[in-house]
DNA sequence: ATATATAATTAGACATGACTAATTTATGTA
DNA sequence: TACATAAATTAGTCATGTCTAATTATATAT
């Protein structure tokens, strides 16, 4: 059941291009490989004999359960290295992404697991994709900032987009998680700080800074 | 100049190996890669003909200059990892080697110095074994080999030569760690086993095995 | 409907890094 | 010294994953 290098990077080509609604040739994946479509077909079979796609000429590369299954688990692993590398290691967030390319590959039962939570269980990486939990289950994107809605607006605390520990430590300080509910009861023009209650408590001032990195859902 | 991850697994043998003083031929790489002298043999001839070793059948292989010094990067990044696992991810000492074997070839400009000081640049690894600085210089430390010692010598544990988990657990079993006290109470003149006691508890019978991999301090 | 372009596919080759089996070279011992 | 054993080496093979070039199939445009 071990997946090579190579295998795990088509897997993962696949799934990128599946999200999209054109089928998924070869040649449209040997563009994403920058290889070529003959090279394409040959894996495609390999994959096929492993019951990690199905392909036909005329539905293209299609996931199977566990193809699908290998591939989250490859993005949820190079999401995860790419916090790391931002929020630990101070790289820019647009020099990870071929350092994530090698990460990914590393074969480890627990490693995923232990890193998840070393980087305090981020939902996105420092690209603002959603990271896979361990069940291949994608985090709800939230995409309203909490600095973008307005006074008497209820809403649910969907992620975060900043994971460095001391943001990590403030939240926790205030008691804010995923899934909190949030009331904004006023909004400062000056500054663009906020009054809001948490969970329906007390009410508490928060900086634009800290309402800046909150992703919420609009109720 | 960039290396294949199996070129980069014979430097760091053949580094091993050439801390010794047997000569490092064919047969010894392959029982320390557990495949077979052909296969070493012909990859010898790629590095020599890559100028990071050179090999005779009378000298064995050595590593040239540049051999060595891509040696000491691998070995580097292998025990700064480890010092990752077990510091920041909670893994045990006896769990990381596998996983650092597949780190140590992540390939990039700057991550060894990031990982380097975001782990507080460390001297050893969790097994106590030195880390070579960016420059190849190892830090010092003396040691001896708790075989080497005799009857009432007491002494301390500085680092282990054997990393298998087979050997790190054996020593957990022991509640063997960097740092515990071990007094040699009596060596067998017969199969060179010894008797001892690790931090003044009961006397265990530990084999020749075990003592020949373990590096000790002297009191 | 037919020419033309694009995509899919097959066949054959190649580089890497491994293997087995056979052969040569060293080493050690009676 | 001569035989036995172990190590080194060579030759040939194989799996993986890539490539180019040639062929076939499909789509598109006139």
């Amino acid at each position: 059941m071990k997946k090579t290098y190579s295998e795990e990077n088509y897997l993962k080509a696949i799934y990128h291009l599946g999200k999209s609604d054109n089928k998924v040739s070869p040649k449209a994946i040997a563009d994403a490989l920058e290889n070529n479509p003959a090279s394409v077909i040959d894996m495609l079979k390999k994959l096929q004999d492993k019951d990690l796609i199905s392909y036909d000429k005329v539905q293209g590369a299609i996931l199977s359960h566990s193809g699908e299954a290998a591939a989250l688990d490859i993005i949820r692993k190079h999401r995860l290295w790419e916090v790391f590398l931002v929020e630990k290691l101070q790289y820019g967030w647009d020099e990870v992404h071929a350092i994530a390319e090698q990460l990914e590959h590393i074969h480890d039962e627990q490693l995923a697991k232990k890193l998840d939570d070393f980087l305090g269980n981020p939902s996105f990486d420092p690209h603002g994709d959603p990271i896979p939990a361990q069940n291949g289950k994608m985090p709800v994107y939230a995409s309203t900032r909490l600095s973008d809605t307005e006074a008497d607006q209820l809403c649910k605390v969907g992620s975060v987009r900043d994971t460095s520990t001391a943001f990590l430590k403030y939240l926790k300080q205030l008691k804010v998680g995923l899934g909190s509910s949030i009331r904004v009861i006023e909004k400062m023009e000056f500054d663009q700080s906020m009054i809001i209650s948490i969970d329906e408590g007390e009410p508490k001032t928060v900086s634009s800074k800290m309402t800046d990195n909150i992703l919420v859902i609009l109720e």
